[in-house]
DNA sequence: TCCTAAGCGAGACGGTACGTCTTGTCTTCCA
DNA sequence: TGGAAGACAAGACGTACCGTCTCGCTTAGGA
């Protein structure tokens, strides 16, 4: 039964997150309704109900698997001459989501999801510039105001890459462009030398 | 008649604005409802309906004052070593309504105001851009994903400061920090050099 | 100015009720919106109300002409033989407006006015037959029975009339219908007996 | 599912039904709002509207039964010598109900409950006149103004019974005098002997 | 092989907010 | 000074979702 339960469980919940993805791309995050994705996945009702308090419960749900391939420590993420590498990544991920992408940026109807991804991230930096000067003085600039302002930047660097980026600008690129922005700021607000292979 | 007519919808339409204001503040933009701002408002359904389509343009229209006067072009504002001065005198605007900041950047439910005002300022640092560089080539870095990452930087400080910052932290701090963060990035990006005033 | 005031108020009032006819006419009597009266009679909303406390004042109102005409006694009416006249009459004041009959008839939106219509024409029955038994002694079937039963049959024929009846029907035909159903209950009722003549 | 399903629908629509009675007694069919029958049936808005499109929809699904109790052949109906039989089960089912029926006659409010009632009379009246003279040439008297007449003489004599009529009188008094108005006419209408025993 | 408990679909239900509509009142302007 | 214009409060309408609930059907493990 353990098997059982956890196979159809695990059929029934995946269901709705596809259901959900296929849905945020078509109309957007907030004018998806509940019965839209039960209907899509096939779904009774009460199912949804008994496993996901709420559609953004679900939508947040969907976050586990990316939060665990980010976080798992990159060899050589400690080196200070690269900061930031999440980023790559990320664009990876997101390029073959383009659609996805402009549905969640391009309208205010996205905000929850970016809301979420923003926790993700910031989380994610936060750690990385903790380690960076753990014995550091507390600095000029707030540790937490330069973590916003990195998830800032690069959720703003991936909209725009969304909307206007071509199709053949590569991740590379984005990644290139995200970092030309933000690392001269961090760099000078936490006190680092710039580092010279950057 | 036009002065009674436009006395009266004055009135009224002041009424809406601040209601919805000390709403906003006291639970946050989505989770008022037209019937809290008319019962606030001391206003009749109908009358709400005559003059908006919808609590998001009731919301929109209290822009205009802002737009006004952050619009109205700062002497001096073209040196280029005083980029986005818009940022000070926006936060000084902030500052007597930390709360309402706080309610509107707390929660995902303040997403339709922040994104109207992502728009405002990302016309005011385009204009800014484009007259900075007006015959350049296009820049290695394309300026409107500048203009996203400033706007982003900037709505990112407001957030930290409404949430974080103490109440003796001045406008005039927040707008050194931000300055900080953003500046050296965006004079990589425009190819400008430092200026040794900033 | 009196003569003044009176004339204005006079073509008020008219240009009102006009509107109301034909709006009737169009959507039948409930569909009519105040809104709909003022403008087609291209008067003020206050106006309206001035003149009248309501849609279905302004409505009984247009009454007063049709009660005064069918009011005043008609020579003979008090002959036995000839019982309800009014009939007559009033198939011919109806015959030229078979659209607003069909109005009024076809949905139960003319409700209001057929009762209006109702109470003009139980007055006028009630009182021929009070002509008619004015020493009698209780009869069999209450006066007040007998009154409501001829109006209703009388408007049950004006209703088929509007609906049913080809536009080569005579007034006269109708009234003769309405008289072969009526009468004989009512003689029975009131014990008078059959008339030759009729 | 079936069962459970039936049961709680039945359950619902029954609690409306009452509901509407109640308020159609208390205040009259147009005064009542769709607010007071959920209030009163303790009922969700939108339950009421998974049943029912209309206010007016729930009250004519109130008459299938009373259809269907009139519909059933009566033994000997079509004895020619007793018309309209239909009339004493009516005023037998309304003898309760004089409130109700006060509320209905006494103002134009209560017209579309009226009208409904009218439709399904005239059905009755109707097939028993067809079945009376199944092969007759056209009377002088069009079937259909006969049906009306019949109509509206019993509407007029039940509406007389609810506003006038004394406790004591009985259901079958106010059947006898509404043969007596209504029989003599239709008889010499359809140009039938009149019957002896009536 | 049957039993039984969980997962599930179906969908009724109470509730809340929406945007629309009409009413009757009120206030001011203008002729 | 009275009619015109129309803003306004009030509140009902029918629609759309929400999250809760009750009910039987299905299904596979353990008896």
């Amino acid at each position: 039964m353990r098997n059982d339960s956890d196979r159809r469980v695990r059929r029934t919940r995946r269901a709705l997150h596809e259901a959900l993805l296929a849905l945020m791309t078509e109309k957007g995050y907030d004018a998806v309704t509940v019965q839209d994705i039960i209907d899509r996945a096939d779904v009774g009702r009460s199912t949804f109900y008994t496993h996901f308090t709420d559609k953004q419960d679900l939508m947040r749900s969907g976050f586990v698997h990316l939060r665990a391939i980010l976080e798992q420590p990159h060899p050589g993420s400690r080196a200070p001459e690269l900061l930031f590498r999440f980023s790559l990544e990320m664009f990876r991920h997101v390029q073959g989501q383009r659609q996805l992408g402009r549905a969640l940026t391009g309208s205010p109807s996205g905000a929850p999801v970016l809301r979420e991804m923003q926790h993700l991230l910031a989380d994610l930096v936060r750690n990385e510039l903790k380690a960076l000067t753990p014995t550091a003085p507390a600095p000029d600039v707030p540790t937490e105001l330069v973590v916003q302002f990195v998830v800032a930047a690069f959720l703003a660097t991936m909209a725009w890459w969304a909307e206007h980026g071509s199709d053949d600008d590569s991740p590379e690129r984005a990644d290139a462009l995200f970092h030309a922005l933000v690392t001269p700021g961090v760099r000078a607000a936490i006190a680092l030398a710039p580092n010279r292979h950057q």
